[in-house]
DNA sequence: TATTTGACGATTT
DNA sequence: CAAATCGCCAAAT
């Protein structure tokens, strides 16, 4: 077993670092991890990931705060119902207003 | 080992 | 805004 964790481990450690009411996007997430163009990569880590992982991932969104079309366990609704009540504002049904909610 | 797939990003049309 | 296109890279087939 070598040092290092899996790129997946570290991506659920800096989502669950985001605080209530703000959200970080794949690329941001990618390149905190010094992986710059892993923003796939980060949108598989959250896939493999379960509810009861304890990865708040209803908190990731795509570069422009769009909720993900296929949203594993719910669906975006449900994502989006989570966020509006953590006090994410949204600027249309699958947008959030990242100007107010991005975390940096 | 090659091809396809995908919870992405950026640019162009 | 929608669709097409290209780049990126691991996992699935």
């Amino acid at each position: 077993m070598t040092t290092d964790f899996s790129f997946k481990e570290q991506v659920y450690e800096l989502v669950k670092k985001i605080p209530r009411g703000k959200v970080l996007t794949y690329g941001q997430i990618a390149q905190a991890l010094g992986r710059p163009r892993w923003s796939r990569q980060v949108g598989w880590a959250l896939h493999q990931n379960e509810e009861g992982s304890g990865v708040p991932c209803h908190r990731v969104v795509n570069r422009e705060g769009r909720l993900a079309p296929n949203f594993a366990f719910d669906g975006w609704k449900e994502q989006r119902r989570r966020l509006l009540e953590e006090g994410v504002e949204f600027s249309d049904e699958m947008h959030v207003d990242l100007s107010h909610s991005l975390q940096k």
